[in-house]
DNA sequence: CTTTTTGCAAATGATTTGCATTAAC
DNA sequence: GTTAATGCAAATCATTTGCAAAAAG
C-alpha cells in the first residue's frame, strides 16, 4: 500500500474523531503498518531515529491502538508490543526468549464469548495465547 | 484443603527440585493458594503484611509458577497478576478498570496448537484472552 | 486566535539487583 | 560447614507526567 493511501486512512479516522493531523503520527503510522513483525514502543523510537520523544511514541501508540490501526499486546512475560495485523489471529510465545509468532489456525471462542456475556461483558476481542518454548530454547 | 496438606505438597515439590523449604515460601504458597481472585505481588506482600520483603515475594511467586502452584498472568494492561488456579481455563478482562473474570467454558484449542507446533514450538499452556467492557464499566 | 500536540526533563511504579546476613541442609 | 535464601537499599526499566513552546485548525 502506497503511503498516500495510509496516510489518507490515519487523516480521515483522525478527523472523524476530531484529533489533529500531525507530522508525528503520520511517521508512527506509517512505520508501524508497513513492519511485518510486532513492535515495541522502544523499537519504533530506535527506528524512527531522533525526533521524536518517548512520550509522543507511547501516546501516538495508545492513539493507533484506539483508531484501530494497531493491536496492543501484552505478553506473559510482561512486555508490552503492537502488532499490525488487526484481523482476528492467535499467537505463541516463547517462554524463555520472549519471541512470537503469529498463528494461522481458526479457533472457534464461541462458548467462552457466550460465558463472558453472561458473566455482563460486552467483549470486542478474543485471542488464544499459545506459551512453550521455541525450537531454539528447547534445543 | 487444610495448611497441613498444603505445606506437604509444596515441600514435596521443592525437594524434587533441589530447593530448600522455608518459612517464606510457606507463607506465600498457603495465601496464594487459598486466595479466590487474581493476585498482584503487591497484594500478597500487604496482605501478608510485615516481614516478606518484595524482592522475595517476587522470587517465590516466580517459583511457584515455575513449579505449576499458581499461573502468572499478563494482562492487556501491562499488569502482572498470579492466578492460583491452574487447570486450563479463559478469561475476560475489561479493557477500563481491568477487571478479570474466569470464562468456564470449553475452547477447542487444538488447529492453533497443531500451527504452533510446525512453526516449531513445544506448547504447554494456552489461554483464551477476550477483552471489552464490564456491566460497570459499558454503564 | 484557540486548543491540541509536542518535547523535554523529571517523576513514577513495578520489578530486579548486589551484597552482607541468616537459615536450610 | 556449605550453599541457598532472605532483607535491605539502591538500581533499573518502561511508561507517564507537568509544563512551556510549537503547530493545527
Amino acid at each position: 500500500m502506497p503511503d498516500s493511501q495510509l496516510d489518507a486512512q490515519l487523516s480521515a479516522a483522525l478527523r472523524a474523531r476530531g484529533h489533529r493531523v500531525t507530522a508525528p503520527r503520520m511517521l508512527v503510522h506509517r512505520h508501524v503498518r508497513r513492519s511485518t513483525g510486532h513492535l515495541t514502543a522502544e523499537r519504533v523510537q530506535d527506528e524512527l531515529s531522533p525526533s521524536l520523544s518517548p512520550a509522543t511514541i507511547y501516546a501516538t501508540l495508545d492513539l493507533l491502538d484506539e483508531l484501530g490501526f494497531v493491536r496492543r499486546l501484552s505478553t506473559p512475560r510482561g512486555t508490552t508490543v503492537f502488532d499490525p495485523r488487526t484481523e482476528a489471529h492467535h499467537h505463541v510465545i516463547c517462554r524463555r526468549c520472549g519471541r512470537i509468532e503469529d498463528l494461522e489456525a481458526a479457533v472457534d471462542a464461541g462458548p467462552a464469548e457466550v460465558a463472558a456475556a453472561a458473566a455482563g461483558f460486552t467483549v470486542d476481542h478474543g485471542e488464544l495465547q499459545l506459551s512453550g518454548l521455541c525450537a531454539a530454547c528447547a534445543g
